[in-house]
DNA sequence: CGCGTCGTTGATTCGTCTCAAGAATCGTGG
DNA sequence: CCACGATTCTTGAGACGAATCAACGACGCG
């Protein structure tokens, strides 16, 4: 439940870092980019099961995930957690909270993890100077909310069978987009995580995927999954689907 | 399926538009503001049931809605739409092509309405100019990303009477924030939208719209509603459900 | 005024949840 | 390193909620 606060400088490590913060310095010049790494000069390590943030809490910081993965969720009164996202290396946490000041949802550690920590007030100071970066955070953000929007797609139109398929796919996609195995990967969430994220009780998780097991679409043990026939999963969204392209 | 060009001045009129551009405009100085109001040049025109933009057309402009009202749709090969959210006076559309450079959903009139046109490549370029502009967007994009996981719990936790519950609120409340009755308005969209936003179908809706009706929450004719006991609607998301206490 | 879309209501089917028990795995401490 | 308890995962049987299919009524548009 507690944060150690790592202040090991990152040093030069953000220019050949590799990971997706890609997305945020593409197209910048070296003294934009010498700029973005001094402002980055903390990470954090967040244990397992621990959060980065809550909400309600008061917003002051980006955060770009170096390794592990977390979730965001939203919490009801009795406990009740829905998952509402998944990130992994690479990817941005925070940005929900520019909107009000205060984090809007809870970001827990799924895996022993480690952030890079972005103050916000600097970064937003040097987006003002970097036409370039700024347009890259704007371009970040939309793309978040497209992506939330999909995910509603598949809340809200998709059967048991179809979001499994979808959020297998869509991790594949993740993986791979990574530079990882794009048939082979860990599932490091519960299956009651998926649930939730799906809409759809773990049993129902369970379920499918001993189904999708049985029909030799994946192979599956415990959290380590490897797909056999991505054809054959895209098929689930019958052809009536294929709109949702982007898997 | 055409939209008219109505090349008309704004005049002064964004300064005392009294829409929710006041997201856009708080805190910008006379001349930020004169700028801001010189790109804004054009309106257009969208007849009910016709499109201000589709799928996979490329992102040239936001947009503001002066009147009427518009919702957005996901739509697989079949015709088979998913409405995504619903729009109404002072709210942007288009924030999703910003990240691709091209729409990722289709936007259609529920009503014959107007929206102001904001080229992006200009409004971008002043955003640059004004960091107050520039945060005001950031803030925005960033509170639909928020609405849209908000959605997403609903869609993926709630049972279909608190959908209804829950849609019905979220409406009276934007309807206030605008300065009309909370209590009573007119729902522009039909009954299959509400349930495709909600992920329920349309004769459902209807049956929780009448029960609702009987148990006197509400009354209910054609689009008109009229919400009784907005208490009574609260509880239905039982107790647990109270940490959503945005709505 | 008539036609087409939209809305309501009913009877039935189907999918997913619920409840429950057992197996597998993880983490922890001895 | 093993043993233990606590989670997590799987599988089954039954209940419940929402979808489906179908018919009719009510508006709204031309």
């Amino acid at each position: 439940m507690f944060l150690r606060n790592s202040n090991e400088r990152l040093s030069a490590s953000c220019k050949t870092c590799g990971l997706r913060l890609n997305c945020l310095s593409a197209g910048l010049t070296e003294p934009e980019m010498d700029d973005l790494i001094s402002i980055i000069s903390t990470t954090k390590k967040v244990h397992k099961g621990d959060k980065l943030f809550y909400k309600s809490s008061s917003f002051k910081n980006l955060y770009v995930i170096r390794t592990g993965s977390f979730k965001s969720t939203l919490t009801t009164a009795d406990g009740t957690e829905q998952v509402t996202e998944f990130y992994f290396p690479g990817e941005m946490l925070g940005l929900g909270g520019i909107a009000s000041g205060e984090h809007f949802c809870d970001l827990s550690a799924m895996e022993d993890s480690e952030v890079c920590v972005v103050p916000f007030n600097d970064f937003e100071k040097l987006c003002h100077r970097s036409f370039t970066l700024n347009k890259n955070l704007l371009r970040y953000l939309s793309a978040e909310y497209v992506r939330g929007n999909k995910n509603m797609f598949s809340l809200g139109s998709f059967r048991s069978e179809e979001k499994i398929a979808y959020f297998l796919l869509d991790m594949s996609h993740r993986f791979e987009s990574r530079g990882y195995s794009r048939t082979e990967f860990i599932l490091r969430m519960t299956r009651s995580d998926i649930g939730s994220f799906l809409g759809m009780k773990p049993e129902t998780v369970s379920r499918v995927l001993s189904k999708f097991s049985d029909a030799n679409l994946i192979e599956i043990r415990q959290k380590r999954v490897h797909l056999i026939d991505l054809k054959g999963l895209r098929n689930i969204f019958s052809a009536r689907r294929s709109a949702l392209s982007s898997l």
